[in-house]
DNA sequence: GTCTATAAGAGGATAGAC
DNA sequence: GTCTATCCTCTTATAGAC
């Protein structure tokens, strides 16, 4: 942690706050519908102002997934995780953050099919690097957990992995609660039954 | 079936050839990401004819959502399935189709976030009718299969519709197949294992 | 680095001839 | 119903003053 000048710390309150809107836009309506009038409007100051700081869309957007991949790899890395004594269960924990998160509206969601996002996303050294962190650290826990006879062993882990990660923007975490019949801890037991438990009975 | 004149029957072609480059975009690119140019150029007819038979890029959608429903709701009634003994089997046959369906590139991908798409087919009443029919029928399964002992007792019949639902447009059989280790038979089963048994070991 | 103003272009939709 | 040509709005991105 380098101490930082005012200047600097000025710039960097201002950024968080850019990344902060284009996180819940990205979250509400998704990349395509986002538009960077929206973001500027959101913060407070003229789009001229946010090209200053991020020289495209692409590249807020991916700033807002470097940030909820550095909070993943956070929460991997906290007690709440690492004192569970099973592999499964940090794994389950996992997926209970991220579920939370998506009710809460900050979970930025990825157009999953090709577009120009997914292209510049894919040349973009930090997201790449996080999201390689946090995938090996999943894979670590996936492999471990298969081991201990938690996790079906039949499916490659890989497999395991990618189900995971689109858990994270699902649409039926959403869904439900718009319904209005749900809270939001009942939702996520619910969804994490359907995940790691199927929806065959036991 | 009430018979056609040619006119009517040239008609009902070209209105087909639409619908099926519409699917096709679709499911390749999604809603926000398709132009009416591309839809036109892949017919081969020009973008104003197209607004002859379609008043709107949303009703080109809606008619290619409207085309997977009936193709579902024919599946539901193919000997295919109604000869399967039990509602699970019959469940799990459906999903079936629908990963073999998304994997040859044919599932068209509705955007889960809110958008223009998602409010115009809210009001779109081929389209409702169509989704109640079919969502109808896999109720009343989800029920027969729960009381079969088979289903899993505790989520409601809802859940599980939403959660069927979601598999249809899940990211990741499409990113499996990308990563080429796979075949599409593969995929389905271990898909089709994520989603009834679970991640977890049984 | 912030602003106002504007360029540049994509894309949905339509006019009007045939 | 099909075409060519065009309109018009929205959106990304930049110019240039302060």
């Amino acid at each position: 942690m380098a101490r930082l000048s005012f200047r600097q710390q000025m710039l960097q309150a201002r950024e968080d706050a850019i990344v902060s809107a284009v996180n819940r836009l990205l979250a509400e309506k998704g990349f395509e519908a986002m538009t960077v009038d929206e973001v500027a409007a959101d913060v407070g100051i003229a789009k001229a102002s946010l090209y200053k700081h991020f020289p495209s869309k692409e590249e807020l957007a991916a700033a807002a997934m470097v940030r909820v991949l550095n909070r993943a790899r956070a929460y991997l890395d906290s007690d709440a995780v690492r004192l569970l004594p099973r592999a499964a269960e940090r794994l389950r924990a996992v997926v209970r953050w991220t579920l939370q998160v998506q009710l809460a509206g900050e979970m930025p969601a990825l157009p999953s099919q090709n577009s120009t996002l997914r292209s510049a996303l894919l040349q973009h050294r930090e997201y790449l690097d996080r999201l390689n962190e946090v995938s090996e650290r999943l894979g670590e826990l996936i492999v471990q957990a298969q081991r201990d006879g938690d996790l079906n062993p039949a499916l490659p882990p890989e497999v395991v992995l990618y189900t995971l990660y689109a858990r994270a923007c699902d649409p039926v975490p959403p869904l439900l609660k718009s319904t209005g019949q749900y809270d939001d801890e009942r939702i996520v037991e619910m969804v994490l039954s359907t995940c790691f438990d199927g929806l065959n009975a036991r």
